[in-house]
RNA sequence: GCCCGGGUAGUGUAGUGGCCUAUCAUGAAGCCCUGUCGAGGCUUCGACUCGGGUUCAAAUCCCGACCUGGGCGCCA
């Protein structure tokens, strides 16, 4: 037997002019007003909500008592015709004459999908399935679904290939960062804090210009609005090319991903409540002893001296002067990693850049260092041991092409790219200290 | 890890020692209502995180545990 469809039409694809038709439609029981001898069910699906109208006899008795029954959020499937009708909310209406119930929602719910009473974040994560129900915070998840589309065809259009790296690993990749240990047979080994030790071998096998998109994991107990344990890093690495060069195709990156969003997410946008302002590029170069000089004009930060990282409230001293993306350049050496090429004529600082939102860090990069002699050095400078990094160092030793990339932080972009108050709304299943479940 | 806050019906809240038999909203159950769009009206239901202590008396004060929000450090 032929089974009848539970959805011929989403709720947008319905307009007035099709008074008349008969429509099959499917959802969530979003509300159910009962005013005696008329009943609405505003039903939603993932494009919005529209109204089935009940009107005592003019559809049968037996739907109102299926309606009678409904609790919300319950699964239906509704066919009925469709009705010009201005004072409905889309401008049509559905008149029904058949409503299948598919699913009971159980009452009451653990929290209020209309919007009406607010919930805790907590609360929303541990009922996410129901929290992402809300089309203000779907939209979140569909604008970040075109922001990494958008990055892909970017990095496409300048020949870049998509690469997945190992997440299972057997070292650091830098020191420093904790990491979450994981028992591999009968070995110790580690969730992967970041792809850059494969992607600059990568570099070794003539492939030139790769990214990847993947998790990375970080086990330090940070407790803050900015930080995860899993986070999604976007990752790049070029050959041929100096730092200077990365740093455009970066910005370039974020330009075309808000481009994207602008373009294709506007009804997202208006749901979220954003007026998204495109980023103007080329980016301001800030080189660190300038960013240090006005990190140093406030109070908090008037100590800070040459070889200081800059901390939060340096971050925001300047991010509140610029009031826009900026790069930071010209590190000290001392303060970035091993592999970042330190200038030839002053090796007190590096090829290193950070690019900054005036709200956050967004994204770190480099020139990398593709002598095998000096990556040795480097890595002893930093009191590492580089019998650690054997696999990684053998990459180097049969030529290894000039390089540089970057990492950034997918949630980060998204963020500061909509104003987001908190991390944790921009992954579906937030992982951090405390939380691992669901 | 350090420093501040907070845990009251399913959800969000009011309540700083007796006036709490705990406020309001939302929700749920029932009734009324033919144009709602956060529908409206009436009735009912539902909570002080746990353990110890102080006191004639504790949601309220103290101690501990657990959970949780924020700031810092570190970073993306």
């Amino acid at each position: 037997m032929m089974g009848k469809k539970l959805r011929t039409h989403y709720s947008r694809e319905i307009t007035p002019e099709d008074d008349g038709k008969n429509v099959t439609v499917a959802g969530w029981v979003h509300e159910v007003r009962d005013l005696g001898g008329l009943t609405f069910v505003v039903l939603r699906d993932r494009d919005g909500t529209m109204q089935v109208t009940l009107v005592k006899n003019k559809v049968k008795d037996d739907l109102f008592d299926v309606v009678r029954d409904l609790s919300r959020e319950s699964i239906v499937s509704i066919s009925g015709a469709v009705k010009q009708e201005k004072k409905a909310p889309n401008g049509y209406e559905i008149i029904p004459n058949e409503i299948m119930v598919l699913s009971k929602a159980k009452s009451p719910l653990p929290l209020d999908v209309t919007g009406k009473v607010g919930a805790d974040l907590d609360t929303r994560l541990d009922a996410r399935f129901m929290d992402l129900r809300r089309a203000e915070i779907q939209s979140v998840f569909k604008i970040r679904h075109h922001v990494l589309t958008a990055i892909r065809d970017f990095l496409e259009s300048k020949d870049f290939i998509e690469i997945q790296t190992p997440k299972i690993v057997a070292t650091a990749t830098e020191g420093g960062t904790a990491l979450f240990p994981i028992t591999y047979f009968e070995r110790e080994a580690f969730l992967s804090q970041s792809p850059q030790l494969y992607k600059q071998i990568m570099m070794a096998t003539g492939l030139d210009r790769a990214y990847e998109i993947g998790p990375i994991f970080r086990a330090e107990e940070h407790d803050t609005r900015k930080h995860l344990n899993e986070v999604t890093s976007i990752d790049v690495e070029a050959s041929f090319i100096t730092h200077e060069e990365v740093m455009s195709i970066l910005e370039e990156t974020v330009k075309h991903a808000y481009a994207h969003v602008q373009k294709h997410c506007e009804r997202e946008l208006g749901t979220v409540g954003v007026d998204l302002q495109m980023p103007k590029t080329p980016f301001r170069r800030l080189r660190y002893e300038d960013a240090l000089d006005i990190a140093r004009k406030h109070k908090e930060c008037k100590d800070m001296e040459w070889g200081d990282d800059l901390d939060t409230a340096a971050e925001k001293a300047i991010g509140k002067e610029i009031g826009e993306h900026y790069f930071i350049v010209d590190w000290p050496t001392e303060i970035k990693p091993y592999y970042v090429q330190p200038y030839d004529d002053k090796p007190e600082i590096c090829k290193a850049f950070d690019l900054m939102h005036p709200k956050m860090e967004l994204a770190s990069g480099s020139q990398r260092v593709h002598s095998y002699d000096l990556l040795v050095k480097r890595i002893k400078a930093q009191g590492l041991d580089p019998e650690g990094f054997e696999f990684y160092l053998d990459a180097f030793r049969y030529g290894m092409p000039p390089h540089a990339g970057w990492g950034m932080g997918a949630e980060r972009l998204l963020m500061s790219m909509l104003g987001l108050a908190n991390i944790r709304e921009t992954v579906l299943f937030p992982r951090d200290r405390r939380r691992l479940s669901p």
